[in-house]
This record gives structure tokens, sequence and C-alpha cells, in this order.
DNA sequence: TCTTGTTAGATTGTCGACAATCTGCTTGTC
DNA sequence: GACAAGCAGATTGTCGACAATCTAACAAGA
């Protein structure tokens, strides 16, 4: 017999689906860096009462997305350069350690996967669909996290996803050019599934630099921003 | 003309007042994992309504000691032997991390909060106070981290220090006896006041890894729990 | 002119009630 | 007795209204 094990049904609550859209309309950048989210006028837009609107927006708060002060309002986090920077550094740190975890765990469903995401990666890029290519980018980066079976570190990662997401977001949209061409995952999947544990490390630093001055020199250029009602 | 420059004024919300409440009531394990958390009751005996009440439920989810599940509940985190192990591993990789970047921080300020915290693990100690001296103990551990600049890397410790600091209540209830009264922190102390930070950051790893072996020794003994009402 | 007090409007925080959903029991049927 | 249907109670999710607080504009006084 098939063992087909079902998945947890879908959380069909108002909230769920308020989280969803809110957190796509920040990591998409739709939603600006400092921008306050007046809860009246959402709720009327989403025709939905303020309960569940605003516990999904203490959901995003505690997610680190948003930021909120009493009797003033909730807002998304402002970026500074300071933020990347301590962001990357941090993924590093929590690359070199999610690959020694999954290295032993890796098995045939794990290449396969490398090469799913990979080709999705891929086939965002030739769409030139921005948004989709970070969102693929970023899934096949946390694959290792995936499989290194640690359910702290895969819950830390996820939460520095949404912030990377975002950075990247604001980085591609400050620069309104096409996005590159030319595939920069090809070595990392090829170490990925090679047998040299070291040099996946270290690729995932380097390569993680590459991309890193880019969103940086665009960090540096970020000025302070004003609140928008 | 002397600078003090104040600090925000406390957040007087009724949500906030509860979170702080329900935090303290899980992590001194007052909650038992696997307690379901029911909101009439709850928001009966606090005087306050359901709204903030969820609210507050909403942000201890996301901090990662509540679960809830749409329709039937929210329950206080099960803890297994796997979860205690992944925090700590993860733990270890953090605090050589922390440490690397607050050293070269180091200043006659970080001196004084290390004797200053240190001292009110000791006192703790001596007054039996099982409760106060996890407390303690983990903000002289938290030092580190405060003192390593990186935002990012602070609130990651800090979601990781509520589920340790649970993990550790859970083992000091369970074994009634009273606590060790020698000093464990005495050379961690040292260490961090010292000029060699591998060293301190091999302490760290080695420190924790004592601390793990009981923990550990707990949690192995673990059974499911059912769900109280 | 600058400061301080006041007030109106807008927005967030909180409340009590209703709707949707789950759980366990009872009932009826075979 | 086993099993499904249906019902009652309890609990969570959502709503609309009210209270508390903030903001900005304005007026009064030094």
């Amino acid at each position: 017999m098939a063992k087909l094990d079902f998945g947890p049904i879908a959380d069909t609550t108002r909230r769920a689906e308020i989280v969803a859209l809110l957190r796509r309309a920040i990591l998409t950048g739709q939603l600006e860096p400092g921008q306050k989210l007046n809860e009246l006028r959402i709720s009327e837009q989403m025709r939905v009462s303020r309960a569940p609107l605003r516990e999904a927006m203490r959901e995003l708060v505690q997610e680190g997305i948003l930021t909120s002060i009493p009797y003033a309002g909730t807002f998304v986090i402002d970026v500074t350069a300071k933020d990347i920077i301590d962001a990357y550094s941090l993924n590093k740190v929590l690359d070199e350690f999610a690959i020694e975890l999954a290295w032993p765990q890796r098995d045939p469903r794990f290449f396969d996967e490398v090469d799913r995401r990979h080709e999705a990666v891929k086939q965002a890029t030739r769409a030139v669909d921005t948004t989709r290519q970070i969102e693929t980018a970023l899934q096949l980066h946390g694959l290792i996290y995936e499989w290194a079976d640690n359910s702290v570190l895969l819950e830390t990662w996820q939460r520095l996803t949404s912030r990377l997401q975002m950075y990247f977001a604001l980085h591609q949209r400050a620069r309104n050019e096409p996005v590159p061409a030319e595939d920069v995952h090809e070595t990392y999947v090829a170490l990925l599934k090679g047998a040299d544990m070291r040099a996946a490390q270290r690729h995932a630093r380097e390569h993680i630099d590459l991309d890193f001055e880019e969103l940086l020199s665009y960090a540096r250029g970020l000025e302070k921003r004003v609140s928008k009602n």
C-alpha cells in the first residue's frame, strides 16, 4: 500500500490569510519600509474586521518585519545598512552549520530537490520575474536547512529569510535594470551534490559575499525615510 | 550638564502585561508543556477581555513557546529530547560567533556588567531561588550577545533563551533536589575578562556540554504528555 | 514671537456579543 | 453490540461599538 501521509489541512482562518497577504506585500516591497499600516483602511480594503487584522499584525511584528509603537501605530521595519550587514554575517555562520548538519543527511530525495529548486530559479530568471526569482533562490538556499534536521535552526533561518527577501526586493526595486541572466547558482549546486563538504561551506560563504557587496552598496545609499500615512 | 537620555516609556497596554504574565508562567513551568490555554478562563482570571489576551497569545506563538491549532486551541509547546538537543547545538554555534564579535567590543562597562551579573547569580544561588538563578545565569550568558552589536544575532539569542529557560525550569522542577551550591560560572567569567578569545570560546562550548548532559538525561525521561484542560 | 493650554479629529486599544467550528454524548438503526 | 447521525455544550474566530490615547491646529498669555 502506498504510504500517503496527509499534511495538515489548510488554516482557513481569516487571520492566516491576512498574514500571508501582508507578508507578501511587505516582502515584495509593495509596502515600503517605515510605512504606517492604518488598521481601519486595511480592514476595509480586505473586507475584514480589525480583530483578525490586528492579530495578524502581531504575528508579523514578532516575525520581525513589522514594528509597533503603542497608541502610535504599526510600521514596516526600517532597513539600515547595519541591519543588512548583521543579517548577512549571521547568515554565513548559520549556513556553515547547516551544511555540516545536512551533509550526512543527503539522500536521493535531497539531490532531486536540489535540481528541482535550481530549475525553478532558472525558470524565474528566464521569465524575468524578479520577485519569483528571489523567492526561488532563497528556497534553493534553504534546502540545506530543511535537511539539517534541527527545528530550531530551521526556524531561525526562516525568520532570517523574511528579511533577506525584503532586502533583495528593495535592492532590485532600487536599480530597475533587468536581472542578471547568468546562473550564479551552478557552482553551489554542483558542490552540494559533490563530496567535499568544506568546499561547499567555503563556497557558500564566498557566494554570499558576492551578493552581499551589491546589496551593501544599495544599503549605503539608503536615506532615512519618513513614515507615510 | 549631565547627559541623561530617557529611554522609551513603558508599554502600558494590557496586551504587553499579559504577554509578560503568560511568558513568566510558561518559563517558570507553572504552565506545563502541552497544556491548553483556555481563553475565557484566563481572560476572566486576569479581568481582561479576550481581544488583548488573544493578541498576546499570538505573540507568544511567534516567539515559539506556544503553539496554536485553528479552532482547537493554543497550547504550551511540547518539549522533546530532540528539541533540547537542537536548541543546544545551535546555541553552541551562536555562542562562538557572539564571543568573536563581542571580543573587540569589550570595554570597562562590559567588565562591570560581567561582575554585576555574576554577583546576581551567586546571590540567587545563596537564596536558593531556583527560578531567579536560571534567569540570572542566562542573563550573564547573554552579555556577550548584547555586546556583539548585531541586532539579528541578539534577537535570535533572545528567542533561544526563552526555550532554554523553559527547559532548565522543567529540569529543575523534575528533580526537586536543591540547586548545586558551587559556582560553575567562575571560570567562564575569568575567561571573559582575560585575553585569550579562543580559550573563552572553547570553554563556552565545554561548559555548555556539561549542563547539557544533565538536561539531556532529563529529556530522555520525558514521556508524551496529554493535553490538559 | 515663543510658549503653554485647549480642543477636535483621527487612530489605536479594549470590550461584549454573535457566528463558526469542534467534541463528546445520546439516540436510533442494523 | 457496533456504528452512523444528530444534537447540546463548550471553545475559538470574528464583528461592531466604545474608551483611551495621540496628533495637529488653534487660541491665550507672557
